[in-house]
RNA sequence: GCCGGGGUGGCGGAACUGGUAGACGCGCCGGAUUCAAAAUCCGGUUUGGGUGACCAAGUGUGGGUUCGAGUCCCACCUCCGGCACCA
């Protein structure tokens, strides 16, 4: 066997074996326990950045160990091509977006491969191909027809001088990215997806993941955000108009100050006509962004609109007034303001000097100052006429039943999600298959017509989608006889193709459906893996679009329809997408993470050039745990390497050194014992952290103190050289998911000739780990005085006799009673004195 | 602003269920090898005190619970992720 450890000859090798064995592709088998592990796709932007690499490696070790455990494994690759970047790229380079996009997608693929990831590259797909976005095109008009999608006017960031609609991230402090024109807040049509309908379900089901972190569920719970309520109407002064408001605070009705609606209400809009003051506010109010942030952050302002509106209880007139921080998409575009329990109303009345009356009062006599804060918990109400005395939640029903009586309005389930708006005004992204016939009607892209293909030859003029200005393909006839029409030129949103892709890995070659039963068998995902960035947004749609296809017929079409078995399955059978989540923390290098605007990015590729993939990997596992961030460091890439350079080394030698006898159990030395002890320890240890725990970082450490163990360990007699091939054996086979190149090659030197992929996951013997004598921690008052080393049998008053008698132990309790022992079995024995 | 997560030696991290704080690696210091260097190997390495056995302090800050707290509770500081059109 080689002296030497070569990583790029011994890599190459290896892969290739593995390619012309087809190594890592898979079908269905329902005799073997199925295994569906998946990485979220790479948007392929140029090269592979350490994100990727993180991600793909914590995948695949989880992939190898399964596989070792004897199961099918599924571990596909594909790319998330539709996108941003890809126009930028064109407009800034006069490349087409899917010139730029293919390209990128081949370069990147060579790096994956030469990371040796055990992918199913015949399912490999990529979201931008009309094979693939056909099927989200023809879901699409089935949701439509099941009236789960709908139009209706939404905001969006204008920029005045490209004349066209910007990405959040494309307006900067309130500009446009490129004209540098203040953004305006724009409301044109757009089409959206019911996802409130699943609002119940989605939030339900999260109780049936136990595989999820629960930072994500708490983030997803509060995220849809579920309260139960109040509408009610208030009547406008001297019109027939009601203004309906929801709270989740009846209890607090009676300390209204006044209402608030949103800049776009029409109340508002109806009231600036004969107003130039409040034209000009209501247009200030359009200028700030549209994101949360930026609402949330903004100073609170508002103008009264000279209209009243009366109090549903006691009919005294409460003025409106509109407001900057009240949304027109949001619920019904106004709110009731209770000043005294609403921190928020409680500043803006403090701003404008509007009322602030108490009319919750807290249960335990205490007082609340109100000239510090509002009041914002529940308690006993008085100032409120008849409802005065009664607790919070006794004022709920009360006021419930009042207003429900009297048809001012009724108990509401509401939810902070809101629909899913899935319209881009963007030229990369999967047309929306609709057609408008010259009457205005939304009609969709009959199935024969599908798919609508992007036209992927054009040349970017401007910044906006140049398919908007396409005569060809706008210019269409209504699919319903009805003469001209106009194709839709709006593109979906790119979480919408992100939402099924880990369906359609199941049987990416089917053309004539979108599922077929290969996804009942694949499905769910048992493990998935991907940034914590994604833990709402994308996690949710996925979940969302998941029991929409469980819920669509023929979604899933059986290939041989009619056979016996699996094939006739024409539904999901799952409710959720993914079992198991694991969410990685950011690569970040001097506490920042790596990215290309702060130029602190290290390119994987110059990495694996130098060492090897193997050594990369081993750094990525090694640095960190993969839910926690992980600190570039060039030496510690450096210290990788060495071990490897080690571990090759101690193989070497001892294959180098010929023939090994069987090992010889009856006649073993302590020194012996210890060390087989050592290995079987490991296999436990190394078991847990990385099938159960994923700290692969721990399994590594654990590894290295075996290889440390063995290196010290002198080579005398026929059983050192038995346990050196046990312990190599078993590093060998342990670290094989994390660095499955050299690992492969050294199994080889080891003697076997089945490769090393097909090995099974090492099993402990108990027995190697049994030992007579134990080593107890003796502390007095809690802090460490001594050791002792008891017999695995000793009972409480020998352990305790020997634990006073420990020479520093007895320094520390001279003189003083001892009050209590504490003994912990097999760990510590504490001595409490005074 | 709101929601979620983190903070431990010079550095990355370990300590899984309240039970030896600092495993493993990096770096640094000393030694071996070498004409010399690189590479490799051996030893040391939380801080302060002590020749030493040991002693004291110590897990973002301030309090608390406990025989015992990095771990549990309360308050705060700070950094990171998300906030619906970046993916």
């Amino acid at each position: 066997m080689d002296n030497e450890y070569q990583p790029k000859k011994i890599e190459t090798a290896v892969q290739a074996k593995w390619a012309d064995s087809r190594a890592f592709e898979v079908t269905e088998d329902p005799n073997k326990e199925k295994f569906y592990c998946l990485s979220m796709f790479p948007y392929p932007s140029g090269k592979l950045h350490m994100g990727h690499v993180r991600n793909y490696t914590i995948g695949d070790v989880i992939s190898r160990y399964q596989r070792m455990q004897g199961k099918n494994v599924l571990q596909p690759m594909g790319w998330d091509a539709f996108g941003l970047p890809a126009e930028g790229a064109a407009i800034k380079n006069n490349v087409a977006p899917a010139k730029w996009t293919y390209e990128n997608i081949d370069y990147m693929r060579g790096q994956l491969k030469r990371l040796g990831f055990a992918y199913d590259w015949t399912r490999e797909l990529a979201t931008c191909s009309p094979e693939y976005y056909r099927w989200e095109q023809w879901f699409f008009t089935r949701l439509y027809e099941k009236g789960l999608v709908y139009k209706k006017t939404s905001v969006v960031n204008w920029d005045p001088v490209d004349q066209t609609v910007l990405a959040n991230e494309q307006v900067i402090d309130g500009k446009g990215w490129r004209s540098g024109a203040t953004v305006e807040r724009r409301e044109i049509p757009q089409w959206f997806l019911k996802i409130t309908e699943y609002a119940d379900e989605l939030l339900e089901d999260l109780e049936n993941l136990p595989g999820w972190p629960d930072a994500v569920k708490t983030m997803q719970t509060n995220w849809i955000g579920r309260s139960e309520g109040i509408e009610i109407d208030f009547k406008v002064d001297g019109s027939n108009d009601v203004l309906r408001i929801y709270t989740t605070r009846p209890d607090t009705l009676m300390g209204v100050s006044y209402m608030a609606v949103a800049a776009e209400h029409p109340l508002a809009k109806t009231a600036a006509e004969n107003d130039t003051a409040l034209r000009a506010f209501i247009e200030e109010c359009k200028s700030s962004g549209t994101s949360e942030v930026d609402i949330e952050a903004m100073e609170k302002k508002g103008m009264p609109l000279n209209i009243n509106v009366h109090h549903p209880i006691n009919n005294e007139l409460v003025p409106l007034w509109v407001s900057n921080f009240v949304l027109m998409g949001y619920g019904t575009g106004a709110v009731m303001s209770v000043p005294a329990h609403d921190q928020r109303d409680w500043e803006f009345a403090k701003k404008y000097d509007l009322p602030i009356k108490q009319v919750i009062f807290p249960d335990d006599d205490s007082e609340h100052d109100m000239s510090e804060s509002a009041f914002i918990d529940k308690g006993i109400l008085n100032n409120s006429g008849q409802f005065n005395g009664l607790t919070s939640a006794e004022a709920f029903d009360a006021i419930a039943e009042f207003v429900e009586k009297n048809n001012y309005g009724n108990r509401k389930i509401n939810y902070r999600l809101r629909d899913w708006g899935i319209s881009r005004q963007r030229y990369w992204g999967c047309p929306i298959p609709v057609i408008n016939n010259k009457d205005g009607e939304a009609l969709a892209v009959p199935e024969d017509q599908l798919p609508v293909v992007l036209p992927e030859d054009i040349e970017f003029e401007g910044i906006s989608s140049p398919i908007k200005s396409m005569p060809e393909f706008i210019n269409v006839n209504a699919p319903d006889g009805s003469g001209p029409a106009e194709r839709e030129t709006d593109t979906f949103d790119t979480f919408f193709e992100s939402s099924w892709y880990f369906a359609r890995y199941c049987c990416p070659d089917n053309q004539d459906a979108m599922l077929d039963e290969r996804a009942n068998y694949w499905l769910p995902v048992d493990q998935y893996i991907g940034g914590i960035e994604h833990a709402i947004l994308h996690l949710l749609y996925a979940r969302f679009f998941h029991k929409l296809m469980r819920d669509i017929q023929d979604v899933l079409v059986p290939r041989e329809a009619g056979t016996p078995g699996a094939a006739d399955e024409t539904s999901l059978h799952c409710d959720e997408p993914f079992t198991n989540l694991l969410t990685q923390g950011m690569v970040l290098k001097d506490g920042a993470k790596m990215s290309k605007s702060k130029g602190n990015t290290v390119d994987p590729q110059t990495l694996i050039d130098k060492y090897g993939a193997d050594t990369v990997r081993l750094f990525m596992m090694f640095a960190s745990p993969p839910e926690q961030s992980l600190e570039w460091s060039d030496t510690a890439v450096e210290g990788a390497f060495r071990f490897l350079k080690r571990l090759w080394k101690l193989v070497s030698t001892h294959v180098n050194e010929g023939e090994v006898k069987a090992l010889d159990k009856t006649n073993l030395t302590d020194a012996q014992r210890d060390l087989r002890r050592k290995i079987h320890i490991t296999i436990d240890k190394v078991n847990d952290d990385i099938g159960r725990r994923y700290t692969f970082n721990t399994a590594i450490a654990a590894v290295m103190e075996l290889i440390n163990a063995l290196s010290r360990a002198e080579q005398k007699d026929n059983n050192d050289q038995a346990i050196m091939h046990e312990g190599l054996e078993t590093a060998v086979l342990l670290l094989s998911p994390i660095v499955p190149h050299i690992t492969d090659a050294l199994w080889i030197g080891l003697g076997h000739e089945e490769p090393l992929i097909n090995a099974v996951w090492p099993v402990s013997d108990p027995e190697a780990q049994e030992q007579s004598k134990l080593e107890l921690v003796v502390q007095v008052n809690g802090k460490l005085r001594g050791k002792i080393t008891i017999d695995k049998n000793a009972g409480n008053a020998l352990i305790e006799k020997l634990a006073t008698e420990e020479e520093n132990v007895k320094r520390n309790i001279e003189g003083k009673s001892i009050k209590k022992v504490i003994i912990i079995p097999g760990r510590l024995v504490n001595i409490v004195v005074a």
